[in-house]
DNA sequence: GTGAAAGCGCTAACAC
DNA sequence: GTGTTAGCGCTTTCAC
């Protein structure tokens, strides 16, 4: 990498002539213009990029401030991401929790391993991780990683953990249906070549429950034709296919909002009457399950509280590093609506 | 701040011991267990959290990579931020860009000023700023920022400018329902204290334009009660006043995807038949719009080339600091249905 | 087992 | 106008 050094060394000057013109001050200091030109020219031609931490470390009278990597997939709920730098905000300009900074790593489910040269580098002073496949939790466990870590998913002894509990949803749900008196209910997911860990949870929690319940339980599956990135689109698609089977259950688990909305809207077009045909739960939040006729029942993750727990318990592990991890469960919201009433 | 060689005189020892065990590596360097236990004991009481920067410096062989300040505000679209992570994960990963990690900044709309500390300090190598207000943007064009900057919204001279022509939208908007005849339309919008500029500009362009074709344009507005956080409300809200002032124009442009939803939900229930008593377009996108009964028109933010030619412009941006800023307006994307047809 | 010292890249006070 | 030098906090080599 190339350094104001070498930009001396180039022109024939000094580091700090060339420091006090690329840092903008050369005008001020009374560097010659034609000095200025070429030192800027020449970096230019270097590709010369300051070192951030060079510069901070020299210059900042302030403390520094944490820097925490926040490994983020794509298959995070948007929501999520928004409402976490909201409350970011909130909890730090409150004064809540000391200031710090969040530094977005991207990663790939399943491919939390790539990032793991960054991780165990230490360059950071803690690290916010939502795994989702397996093969991430497995990487996790077996990485010694120095610093603080809040997973939110995940059964990892030695991170803190902010998460929900997944099978209990899966259960609660079976456990409602159980006591409505259905014999016979169903869940859909969507159909991707890998669901996310959650939902695996969810579901089979969902399937032995209703086994215990002597519950007839089905698990909607459709062939899709090739790969569907519209979810409300698929849900119409999964719809329709129970339909065209004559496959329909008197309450059904529906574990994605805009699944949901996708199958709502078949159904209601078919004549399926929601709840008197079949009871509906849907796991997710989505404003239009809200408005719908008639309106669903719906379970939420909880993502202002999972992300205040996770600043909260950041914020611990870096003034008291070395402390045994927690483990934070954080209840999911049920809002019940028409769709399938407590 | 509290550093290695404090903890090193509080405990009569030296720094490299220190850091030592702090790194993990007492074990391995045969630190005996009560000096380890002393200097862990004392960091803790002490608050000592490690210097990223200094540690970097000293450690890192490969090059700096550069640092990129994300301010964000809670208003931007919540799938924007996920596609920016996406598409930035797939231009590093591809060799199309350098690598270069964004570090979240926080603000809210109109108090991108509160940010000018940490922004001129220069102690990034970059930064992209989508500003919402016209304070944002007068703050950005006063401050004197030595970095490359790519701002996702504004005019403001001195920076890059990745962004899409608002007023065009409304415009055209307009000419569309011109073309197709009408004599009286509206416009509808979240009544929020103080608008985005970007639905400001399309508002008043649409209305202007409506004005120059002697089109009867009509905004509605509907008093809230109290303040409403959910869009799909408000537009229920909105749309059952007009249905109650009997203020049907014959096209409406929806600035909101789920104010749309909300509106278009009532619109069918009362009757009002879409496209032949009411024509729509929406500016916004949701999977919804595309199942409705009938498929919505609508116009979306392209988030996905935004984020590209965003991460673009900054790459060049870093490796040609000092080059002219570019303004790159992206088109939007027009999506006609069956709500109004091209 | 522990300490001394060098040096990462940069800035700023001061010297000339 | 430009150069010399010290030092930000940390890690690491080498010495004892």
């Amino acid at each position: 990498m190339v350094s104001i050094y070498d930009i001396a060394k180039e022109v024939g000057l000094s580091a700090s002539t060339v420091s006090l013109v690329l840092s903008g001050r050369g005008e001020k200091m009374r560097i010659s213009r034609e000095t200025e030109r070429l030192i800027l020219e020449t970096a230019n031609r270097m590709g010369y990029i300051p070192n951030m931490s060079a510069r901070k470390l020299r210059t900042s009278k302030a403390r520094h401030i944490p820097e925490i990597a926040l490994c983020w997939s794509p298959t995070q709920h948007s929501l999520f991401l928004n409402t976490f730098i909201n409350v970011l905000q909130d909890m730090i300009s409150s004064g809540e929790v000391r200031e710090m900074r969040f530094i977005i790593l991207p990663y790939k489910n399943g491919e939390l391993e790539k990032l793991e040269s960054i991780l165990i580098t230490n360059y950071f002073n803690g690290i916010v991780v939502p795994p989702v496949f397996q093969e991430d939790i497995d990487f996790l466990k077996k990485t010694n990683i120095q610093v603080p870590v809040v997973a939110l998913f995940g059964d990892i002894d030695q991170y803190n953990l902010v998460s929900v509990d997944n099978r209990k949803v899966g259960k609660e749900v079976a456990e409602i249906f159980h006591r409505h008196g259905h014999h016979r209910v169903g869940i859909m997911q969507s159909e991707e070549k890998k669901p996310a860990l959650s939902v695996e949870q969810r579901r089979s929690s969902f399937l032995n429950t209703c086994q215990a319940f002597k519950m007839e339980a089905e698990e909607i599956r459709g062939n899709l034709p090739g790969p569907v990135h519209n979810k409300v689109e698929e849900g119409k698609i999964l719809a329709e296919k129970m339909i065209k089977d004559n496959d329909i259950p008197t309450a059904l688990f529906i574990q994605n909002d805009l699944l949901a909305i996708g199958a709502i809207s078949v159904f209601s077009e078919q004549g399926i009457n929601i709840p008197e045909d079949m009871e509906i739960i849907v796991y997710g939040v989505n404003d239009m399950l809200e408005i719908n006729n008639p309106p669903i029942t719906s379970i939420s993750y909880p993502t202002g509280e999972i992300s205040r727990e996770c600043i909260l318990l950041m914020d611990k592990a870096l003034n008291r590093p070395g402390t045994k991890p927690v483990r934070k469960i954080i209840d999911t919201r049920y809002v019940f609506r028409e769709s399938c009433l407590y």
